[in-house]
Formats: C-alpha cells, sequence, structure tokens
RNA sequence: GCCGAUAUAGCUCAGCUGGCUAGAGCAGCUGAUUUGUAAUCAGCAGGUCGUGGGUUCGAGUCCCUCUAUCGGCUCCA
C-alpha cells in the first residue's frame, strides 16, 4: 500500500500501481470522466501511469493550466494522426500545447497545405477521436527508437533523438501514430469532442532559418462543443473590440504610406484622448515629487556611445543623421534615459536632493522589425511617459514602492483589473548577459523582490527576462485578442550611473554613485491607448473621452436654443459638439450610438418651453433620462464623474 | 528581417476560369422634408483597380519588382 496525499490534505491509502485516474474513479464517476492527467509530486503525468511510491497527486482536468496543456498537446499528437492518414509519407517536426491550443510543424515535402483542406482534416480528426483510442506511453532504447524512426523516415525525430539520453525516452502511441515525445498525455482520444483548425503558417525546423521550412499547423479544441462556440464568438467579440479597427473608425488616429510605416498620425480625438491622459498623469506626478523636463528628439552619437547603447542597437537603429560638419552624427533618440543623465550630470548634487524625480513624455524613435509592427501595439515613434528617480541605494525600496502605487493608481483610474507583474530577473545560467556586479543585481533584486511582496499583486518571476543593465517589473495586460503586452515598467539600473558618471556627496562629504529607477507607468501612450481602446470597445470613460456629450437639436428651429445651452456646458468644463444637420433626430441618435458618445442632448419644442433639456446615455437599452434643466444635467454629468472616480 | 497571404471609391465589399464605357451599400454634395429617442426621400458626383515593369490582339483578373497591410516566426534598449 501507498500513501496518496490530495490537494486538500487528505492521506488516502492505494495499492503500489495506482493510477490518477483509479484515484479518480475512487472519488467519483463524475470526476474520473474528466480526469485528463495527474499532477505526481509537481511532475504532470499520464492518468494512466501507475504510481508506485507515496506521493502527492493533483487530479487535473481542462480547467486547470496543466490540463489543457497535455490535452492540446494530445489533440497536436490526434491532428498528426489525421495528417499522416491523409498525406502519407508526411514527416513531423515540433508539436507542442499553447496558451490557446497548440501547433505541429510539418515537412510536406513538394506538396503544399492550403487552409481550404481544414474541414476535411478536422473531419478525419473527429473520427479519430470517436475511435477512443488509448494514449500509450512506452519507454524505449535509444536504439531501438532510431530504427523506428529510420524506418519511418522521419529525419526530425532522429534529431531529436541524437540529443537524447537513452534510458530516458518515451514514444506515445495512439490508434495508428507514434511519436517520440516526453508527454504526459490525456487518456484517449475520446475526451476530444470539439475541434477546429485556425491558421497555417511557415516555420523553420527548430526556429532557425538556415534549417529546413516546415508547415505550423495550428488548431484548438475542447472536450465540450458548446466550449467551442464560445471561444469562437470571444474571438469574433475581440475582433470588433480590435484597437486598430475602432481607431479608423473612431478617427483618433491613422498611418499613411506616404508618412512610413509604424509612424502613428494621431487625429483631433485620439490627441485629445493623449492630452487627458498626459494631464492626468502629470498632475499625480507633480504630487509625487517629480519635476517635470523637455529634451530634443535627437542626441549626439557620443551621447549613445556613453550610455552604451550605440554599441548595442547602434547597427539595428535609425542610421545617424549627418550634418554639414565632417564626421558629425546625431541619433533619434531611442530612449530618453541618457538625456535625463544629462540633466543630472549638469550640477553637483547633495544627498539632500534625493530622491531626484525627472519626468517628461519622450517621443523616442526605434527601427522595429517591419513584421513586427502592429497597429499602436508596436510602432517605430511613440512617447513613453518616462520618469528617471535618482536616489541612494537605502532609498531604493521606498522609492519602488511609490512608484509601484502609481502604476497602480493608474491601473486602477483606467479600469484595469486583468494584469500581472512580471519580476523579470537574471537568468543565472548566462551571467555574461548582464552588466555590474553581482552585489548591485542581488541588492536591486530583492529590492524588488521586497517590494512587491509588500503588496497584494498577482506576479510571475521570469528568470531571464532582465535588462541587460538591471532587474525589473513589468506590467503584462492582455487585449482583446489574448495576446499580452507589457505596459507599465519599473526598472532598477546601476549601469548609467556609472556610465555617466553620476555622484551625489553624502554626509560623509565623499561622493557616491546614486541608483537610478527608470519607470513609466503607461508604458508608451501608444501602446497604452491601444490596450484601452479593446479594454472599452472605444467607449471610453467619461473623464478621458474626446467627446463627452453631443447636443441634438430635433430640427434647425432649436440649434440657437441648443447654442445657448452648449455655451453653459463650455463654461461648466464639459465638452461636446452639437449636430446641427439637417437630418430627423433618431438618425442623428444612431450616429452619435455609434461614435460612441456618452451622452446625447436632445432639445425641442417641448425643451425650449419649460427651459429644459432631454437626456439619453448612450450604449443603454433604455437610455432615456428624461427631461432636465442645464443645471440640474451639469448636476447630473458631475455625478457621473464622481462615479467613476 | 524571415515564411505565407492580401491590396478595387473616404469606409465595407462584389467583380467566376483574361473580353463591351469597373459595380453596390454607407459616407460626401445638391434639393425636398422640419422631424421627440438607433438609418426620411430623390438626384448627383466619386476609382489611371497600391507602385513600376512584363506576357497577351486584349490585364482589375496571369507573371516579376517594390511598397503597405494581415497572420505567424524571430526581436523588443
Amino acid at each position: 500500500m501507498i500513501n496518496i496525499t490530495l490537494p486538500d490534505g487528505s492521506v488516502r491509502k492505494y495499492d503500489s500501481g495506482v493510477s490518477g485516474l483509479d484515484i479518480a474513479r475512487s472519488i467519483s464517476e463524475g470526476l474520473a470522466r474528466n480526469v485528463i492527467a495527474a499532477k505526481v509530486n509537481g511532475e504532470v503525468w499520464d492518468a494512466t501511469r501507475p504510481i508506485s511510491t507515496d506521493a502527492k497527486v493533483q487530479l487535473l482536468t481542462f480547467r486547470d493550466d496543466d490540463g489543457k496543456a497535455t490535452f492540446w498537446h494530445s489533440s497536436a499528437h490526434l491532428m498528426a494522426e489525421a495528417l499522416e492518414a491523409l498525406y502519407p509519407g508526411v514527416k513531423f517536426g515540433a508539436g507542442p500545447s499553447l496558451e490557446n491550443g497548440f501547433y505541429y510543424d510539418i515537412d510536406l515535402g513538394e506538396r503544399s497545405l492550403s487552409s481550404n483542406e481544414f474541414e476535411a482534416i478536422e473531419k478525419k480528426m473527429l473520427e479519430l477521436a470517436r475511435q477512443k483510442n488509448d494514449y500509450i506511453r512506452a519507454p524505449i532504447s535509444k536504439a531501438d527508437a532510431i530504427k523506428y524512426f529510420e524506418d519511418k523516415g522521419d529525419e526530425y525525430k532522429l534529431e531529436l533523438l541524437e540529443k537524447l539520453e537513452d534510458g530516458s525516452i518515451t514514444l506515445y502511441k495512439q490508434g495508428n501514430f507514434t511519436d517520440l515525445c516526453r508527454g504526459p498525455h490525456i487518456p484517449n482520444t475520446g475526451v476530444i469532442k470539439a475541434i477546429k483548425l485556425t491558421k497555417l503558417s511557415g516555420s523553420y525546423w527548430q526556429n532557425n532559418e538556415e534549417n529546413a521550412r516546415m508547415t505550423r499547423v495550428y488548431g484548438i479544441t475542447f472536450p465540450k462543443a458548446k466550449e467551442l462556440k464560445q471561444y469562437l464568438a470571444m474571438v469574433e467579440e475581440a475582433k470588433k473590440r480590435d484597437h486598430r479597427k475602432l481607431g479608423k473608425e473612431l478617427e483618433l488616429f491613422m498611418f499613411s504610406e506616404k508618412v512610413g510605416q509604424g509612424l502613428p498620425i494621431w487625429l483631433p480625438k485620439g490627441t485629445a484622448l493623449r492630452n487627458r491622459l498626459q494631464d492626468f498623469l502629470t498632475k499625480e506626478q507633480i504630487k509625487g515629487g517629480y519635476q517635470l523636463v523637455t529634451t530634443p528628439h535627437i542626441g549626439h552619437k557620443n551621447l549613445y556611445i556613453t550610455s552604451g547603447h550605440y554599441e548595442k542597437y547602434g547597427e539595428d537603429s535609425f542610421q545617424p543623421i549627418a550634418t554639414p560638419k565632417e564626421g558629425e552624427e546625431f541619433f533619434l533618440k531611442p530612449m530618453n534615459c541618457p538625456h535625463h543623465c544629462e540633466i543630472y550630470a549638469h550640477k553637483p548634487h547633495s544627498y539632500k536632493e534625493l530622491p531626484l524625480r525627472i519626468a517628461e513624455f519622450g517621443t523616442v524613435y526605434r527601427y522595429e522589425q517591419s513584421g513586427e509592427l502592429h497597429g499602436l501595439s508596436r510602432v517605430r515613434c511613440f512617447t513613453q511617459d518616462d520618469a528617471h528617480l535618482f536616489c541612494t541605494v537605502d532609498q531604493l525600496e521606498e522609492e519602488f514602492i511609490a512608484v509601484l502605487n502609481l502604476t497602480l493608481l493608474v491601473f486602477k483610474k483606467m479600469g484595469f483589473a486583468d494584469f500581472t507583474a512580471q519580476i523579470s530577473l537574471r537568468d543565472p545560467e548566462t551571467p555574461e548577459k548582464y552588466i555590474g556586479s553581482d552585489e548591485n543585481w542581488n541588492a536591486a533584486e530583492s529590492a524588488i523582490i521586497n517590494a512587491v511582496s509588500k503588496l497584494d499583486l498577482n506576479t510571475v518571476t521570469e528568470l531571464g527576462e532582465a535588462a541587460f543593465y538591471g532587474p525589473k517589473l513589468d506590467f503584462m495586460v492582455r487585449d482583446a485578442l489574448g495576446r499580452s503586452w507589457q505596459l507599465g515598467t519599473i526598472q532598477v539600473d546601476y549601469n548609467l550611473p556609472e556610465r555617466f558618471e553620476l555622484e551625489y556627496i553624502g554626509p560623509d562629504n565623499a561622493p557616491h554613485r546614486p541608483v537610478m529607477i527608470h519607470r513609466a507607468p503607461f508604458g508608451s501612450l501608444e501602446r497604452f491607448i491601444s490596450v484601452l481602446i479593446e479594454h472599452t470597445a472605444g467607449k471610453f470613460p467619461l473623464w478621458l473621452t474626446p467627446e463627452q456629450y453631443a447636443i441634438l437639436p430635433i430640427s434647425d428651429k432649436f440649434i440657437d436654443y441648443a447654442e445657448g445651452v452648449k455655451n453653459q456646458l463650455e463654461a461648466a468644463d464639459i465638452r461636446g459638439y452639437m449636430d446641427d444637420r439637417n437630418e430627423t433626430l433618431k438618425r442623428k441618435i444612431r450616429d452619435a450610438e455609434v461614435k460612441k458618445v456618452p451622452i446625447m442632448i436632445i432639445v425641442g419644442g417641448k425643451d425650449v418651453e419649460a427651459e429644459t433639456v432631454s437626456v439619453r446615455l448612450q450604449g443603454q437599452e433604455d437610455g432615456d433620462k428624461g427631461a432636465m434643466s442645464v443645471q440640474d444635467f451639469i448636476r447630473f454629468f458631475n455625478n457621473l464623474l464622481q462615479e467613476e472616480a
């Protein structure tokens, strides 16, 4: 008998050789039907794999992330089986699970695959799934495995085998398909009920351009047809919220082929939105003891040689701007820190002045790879809500917490609840990638970890995601299409103060090196706005939206009256416009609804007589709020603003 | 940057296997209508079919170049 400890802490006794599935059965039939895999002492195993020692066991279903991963990985095998049945001789590369679904890289030789063929493949997969074939795990010797794939003629699997150690190799077989695989897998194909192949793309073996080109087939599967339907509906909804589409429709920004790739042009409404975001943050920063600065958009080559960016990014940046003077070169600034370091360096500092916080909405230019450009999320010209804090090592944690709170305030104000704080540390395997002493790195990493632990945050820690000059805390927010984008960032930097030889005079009357914190709560206005658009589906909070109201006169007889109302609202600092077109009221309402103007103010004969306005709220079943005086409307409006805050 | 796909009016799209003056809806303009809570009616105008080249008697349609966009990959100071 062995002892199995379940997640709730209870311990049950089973015969040695019991499987996760057996344990599930002993608990309930329903659970047994839904079990996909079992986490045994922290390692995900096949639900059918025998457990022969005392262990902590967690049964995984499709609801668990590890369960999903197993389900989708098994689905990749199922797809491979279908592909092999439909396209004999196809060779297989890698076929992992993804955050949403799975893919398999395949080599069809001369043949190419088109998405028109997806339906046939899905059909085949369903047919195979219904056979309820078991996924069978088979440990195998290296020699036998090599023989198997030599006979099959799959050179990719042979290449993978070369790197594996004899004794650790397993094959998985379901139906007529056998794959080299570490596993784990679902018990049998029958649980895969709903299948959709989603896209096709090119890839390279081992992700290396020098290697053979392969075709990557993406798909997603679910245990229930309903779940697939919901997923597809979610994807549809996400497409509707795509900031590129809404940005065009709401006339926030544009791109021009003539102006250049990745260079967003902000239209009047988009600019109004940006300016409002900037005003909001500027006020908060002033409260937080920041000083505002303005620096040029270009900098001398020497600035970037000093900062080290020239060496690291010079070749991949916008190339230098030459001047009539021989040998003189300037760069478009790719970041604001070097300029800010020079601001710090322009006069001596006492420890009494620290922390020194300087902020700037700094527009920067980076030559991002053309294939990477994406709406406002990834552009070549963007404005960072940048600031650099110079402080002593002792002040680091406190400053870090203050910055953290500012960032959280921004997220709260914008209604972002679904974000993750990613603690990005060094990769201990590759110390050569980082500059600076171990001592400084340790101090900086623990300052971040300590600061974060004092706040209630959803965090993940990623090794190897640190910048080359220091660890950082990045805020990741998911967009409408499920992609994760980095917004705010807080980074600790010992490197630039060193390179720029920044100093302060300490109480001991000796020079010391300050620490620098880079931070940007929005990250960049461009990316922030892209996520905000998708988050709100274009219906911005009242305080932020470019046009808060539309006055809709019922006919042109009431334009004068409407004009008077508009003046009163302007005086009360409420912004909007009048729709004085010669159109029906229905039409004007529809257009304002589509433009997502939050408040419609209707004025007609009854209003003129009673000295009222009739108020309608956008996007509501019953938006009609009835008639009220302009003074009452202003109160009503301010209440709405209050509710938001 | 790499792989694949796409590019027709301001916007969304039609135009089959190459064949008369390239179509529609919305937006725009003009006129009529003067309207009470999600599209009033009529008329007009608008495109050298992304760019440059080629094949052909003939190219929006086929081929190549470039540019941009989309989906991936890689990258992200």
